[in-house]
DNA sequence: ATAGTTGCAAAAGTTTTGCATTGTA
DNA sequence: TACAATGCAAAACTTTTGCAACTAT
């Protein structure tokens, strides 16, 4: 992360990714890719942007946060029926999940260990593994 | 599963679970745990129920497969952020999704490999893990 | 009989479109 | 200037609740 040209970062993701660089398109990019990575929810990242006077309206925060998942810049996970949560660390890694307070916790791949031994369905290839262990107070 | 006293043994499920079994819940009972292990969402369910000429609200069916989860009958799978399946087979077992047709596929516990090395966060307790193979059409 | 239980209409969320507006080449 | 791309209001979903009605004991 370089913090002496924040501006230019966000921009240039969206310039790799080809995603003209709007107002508040960059806006957000500036809330999630700023600072160490996030897991955030639309309803979330729409209120940091309310708190930071930016105006843009939770359905371009939707918008949004798929095109980024669409480019490769973000990930979603869905824990929660309905729920997303959306995920700046694009690392191969898995989540525990705290029931409770509905926070999401990254888990590094070294930190699990999984070996898928059945074969995908025929004419079906794996796109990805989503790993969520739940856990909650003991 | 015995075929020969159908009703019988979905009462006795709901008997079991302490649930009294109410016109309604009988009927969802008898559509769920009558033949193999089934995933279904909450809509497929009322469509089936419509279809056998039973009057039963979409409503009912959610808060019934609520309690169904809640006693132990019936375990919930998040896969599509605004969708949820429920599933009868109550064994450790994983899961394939289709992103193309949305269906869910078993995978037995011994045909997925998985170790958590990672220790819950203190003062947290693992409740369970779910993961989910994500397939698509080659 | 009756008291706890249930079932549903209505409400509350979350997420997705359709289309006027905008911004870029 | 043109015109593809964007941003948002409104619509479409899925899911949850509050309370009148029911029903199992």
């Amino acid at each position: 992360m370089n913090k002496t040209r924040p501006f230019t970062q966000a921009l240039d993701r969206l310039r790799d990714a080809g995603l003209r660089p709007t107002r508040q398109r960059l806006a957000l990019a500036k809330l999630l890719f700023e600072g160490p990575d996030r897991h955030v929810t639309a309803e979330m990242l729409h209120g940091e942007a309310s708190n930071a006077r930016m105006r843009v309206s939770l359905a371009t925060v939707y918008n949004t946060l798929h095109q980024f998942t669409k480019v490769g810049l973000m990930r979603e996970i869905v824990v929660d029926s309905g729920r997303s949560y959306f995920d700046t660390n694009m690392a191969d890694h898995y989540h525990f999940f705290n029931e409770g307070s509905k926070e999401l916790y990254d888990i590094s791949k070294d930190e699990l260990d999984m070996t898928l031994i059945a074969a995908a369905p025929a004419g079906m290839k794996v796109e990805k593994v989503d790993v969520i262990v739940r856990i909650s107070e003991k």
